[in-house]
DNA sequence: ACCTGAACACCGTTCAAGT
DNA sequence: ACCTGAACACCGTTCAAGT
């Protein structure tokens, strides 16, 4: 019935993908499905409900598309993995999405579903219920943390490139990098990095479990 | 002699603490300092310019008041707690802040000091060169990720209050929730959780340091 | 160099009016 | 209910002109 609503959304995300979060205005969704700016009224309620409906939008696709994370079948470990994975790939195709998560509480049913999820998975791990709340905001902090960091240009070369770094202060005052100059040239291989990391993760949780019985 | 930068850059970061990002404009700052909006761009050149200046000076201000993270006689773990510490309060006190360090890579000489003294942290805890620079980017995209959650309102009622998330949902489609029926209703203490992360930050530096001696 | 004033090309949203 | 058109109160930034 209401196809309308799905309709603006996905020339919003169309937009969003092309263009940029700063490109995606009121009156270029209007433009793109052929209304006038005001007539979105009705549908969205406001920009800021056009937003939180696009990263709904995108809670929902990561819930789907990581269905063995959710399926109790496979063990919790690669649940984990598969889940944040899953939220990095959906990142690097949609890069203005992860950074809306920080600032627009979300409490659509898919954000609830995707808690749930983490939720599930560590009291699998074994996880005491008491600590379950604390680490689901660890792990999901880290994972949006890092995605948004990679899909909004922090890990960038403007932030890396040890050409960039040397030179902008006097020498002597960059201990760590003058420890480290070998090893900040070569470029990250960005996926390697994170499965690392999510290593180091599933470590922590399983540290979790053995601390408290 | 060229305070008039200060001055401009004082004037917007109290705007951007009193209105929110959203009420930060040229047009407010100039205001603000007496001038006419383009009478700015001689001294920050661009929005993105104050921006990025913005930043930079909040990245100064944390570290120069993390100076025991810094100074080399205290122990690591309390230096990293220190500066995770500091990073918060700046944080919960300029909430607009966070959220820029994703999309805006901090090369100001300042973002470079603040890199450096995690790497000598990290150094001085036994991590190998090797992984220095990773553990740099978990440790500060976690740390990052959380402050920007608590400021952003990411844990903000919206998404936590368990009675917003029931009823959305048939009943038995959130098993997680069933399991945690009694943890999910507790006021938090966001202090608290945090120190508790930070410890289990610290023991995954300890048991990296294990792992590759 | 530093500043102004007018102007351009945008925003989100309200409101009265149409169907 | 759904849509339009004009309008309001904003944006960042360019440009020509002043000193």
């Amino acid at each position: 019935m209401s196809g309308k609503r799905e309709e603006i959304l996905d020339a919003a995300e169309a937009i969003a993908d092309e263009r940029g979060l700063e490109g995606l205005s009121m009156r270029a969704v209007a433009q793109a499905v052929g209304l006038t700016p005001m007539a979105l009224y009705p549908h969205v309620k406001d920009k800021g409900g056009l937003l939180d409906a696009l990263v709904g939008r995108m809670l929902g696709r990561l819930y789907e598309a990581a269905p063995g994370a959710a399926s109790q079948e496979s063990e919790w470990r690669e649940r984990l993995r598969l889940f944040a994975r899953t939220a990095r790939t959906l990142s690097l195709g949609h890069p203005w999405a992860a950074g809306l998560l920080f600032s627009r509480p979300a409490v659509a049913p898919d954000a609830v579903r995707t808690v749930d999820l983490l939720y599930t998975v560590l009291l699998d791990a074994g996880i005491s219920p008491a600590e379950v709340p604390r680490l689901e905001r660890l792990v999901s902090t880290f994972v949006l943390g890092w995605i948004a960091s990679e899909a909004g240009g922090r890990f960038g070369p403007g932030s890396l490139d040890p050409r960039g770094r040397r030179g902008q202060l006097p020498t002597g005052t960059l201990p760590g990098h003058g420890a480290l100059a070998g090893h900040l040239d070569q470029p990250v291989d960005w996926e390697a990095e994170f499965e690392a990391d999510l290593t180091d993760l599933v470590a922590m949780v399983e540290a979790a479990v053995a601390r408290k019985p």
